[in-house]
DNA sequence: TGTACATCAGTGAACGCGCGTTCACTGATGTAC
DNA sequence: TGTACATCAGTGAACGCGCGTTCACTGATGTAC
């Protein structure tokens, strides 16, 4: 039946935020219209009066995902003395090893984006963007800096290929992954301050 | 009909090797038995007189992918004088950005291996494991060194991370895209003699 | 403010479709004599 | 070497299954008077 607009504005939000999560934790064609719907309390009718697509969906969950990351670390960037070091620390943690669904979408989309719908890549690679000119900000030189913009892509980069490759190593070999991560913060903090 | 020996070996070959480009170009789950067999020129009941399952053939052309990749690195280990420097400038390229049925099955089945079967994730481990001392091998300090050790593990995430960013975000953005590998080549290099 | 009714968010069964896998069948291969 | 036959790699229609999407229907919301 009908419901208020203030109900339709949080089921398309808790929509948003389940799709965000499966996306991440079972791939983009692993989570299935149904399921995202059932975990945000609704059916697939819902999601449908919503969005026009299950890829529809998919972009604006990209979309949050990238919202929801540089948001968190303006954040660090703004309070911790030395704010890369600190975001090397969270990125190549045990937490974010183990907890994909709450954790950054390129890690987690990474080889499946360029196989899907042209708006999720458009919105993965605004995303992406924004990202880089977020980090490249904390970096020696900043923003007019060509260094830093260099530095902050081979930075992104770096984080993304040894999460992503630990994650992938992880049930097989799980001291593999933690060494794999490990030898990321420490080389990492050395290109940094380099 | 029955075949003899000799062509049931190579049907299996073709199969593992088709698999295999398949695989990369179009993810785990996007390559179906029924195309992977007509692109070998056979059924895919052919497939399943040779392989007890799709999770089964892929393993098989994970171990493959990794197998023919390592073997290209050692070749070119022993032949060119700065091996590392080329292998940078081979990785980090426009074919390699563009050719992903061509390239390192790591770079394309990233985030893809987690949720795969076991045996499919153990056959990653296993020939990423390889992968890693090879490029050891090649860094100064060589086996027996941790520093080695780690600097070989750093430039393999940095290479695969940049070159799986910069395909994601390629259709949308190609001169982001090769902003990145270039960025990335510049920056690996430096860290690869420091 | 109260009433009548048009609107539309949400339900869930049903749809077509493509997937991985099976299996009765075919016929060339390899072997026993 | 030649013959008879058991073996088995390969074929392709058919299977059950889960997917994304649709749609007739429900009933509370929001609006016109």
């Amino acid at each position: 039946m009908r419901v208020s607009g203030k109900q339709v504005a949080k089921h398309r939000a808790a929509l948003v935020e389940t799709a965000k999560r499966l996306l991440k934790e079972r791939g983009f064609d692993g989570a299935g219209v149904v399921e995202i719907s059932r975990e945000a309390g609704l059916t697939q009718g819902a999601l449908y009066s919503q969005f026009k697509s299950k890829d529809d969906l998919a972009a604006e969950a990209v979309r949050k995902a990238f919202a929801d990351g540089v948001a968190a670390w303006n954040e660090l960037r703004d309070s911790a003395p030395d704010a890369v070091s600190a975001y090397l620390d969270a990125y190549l943690s045990e937490t974010h090893l183990t907890d994909v669904g709450s954790g950054c979408v390129v890690a987690a989309c990474l080889s499946d984006v360029r196989r899907q719908d042209n708006a999720i890549g458009a919105a993965f690679t605004e995303g992406f963007s924004t990202m880089v000119e977020s980090m490249q900000q904390a970096l020696p030189g900043g923003t007019p800096s060509e260094t830093a913009r260099r530095r902050a892509l081979i930075l992104i980069s770096a984080v993304v290929g040894s999460i992503a490759i630990a994650r992938a190593v992880e049930a097989t070999d799980p001291r593999l992954a933690r060494e794999i991560i490990s030898a990321a913060r420490d080389e990492l903090k050395q290109l940094a301050v380099r």
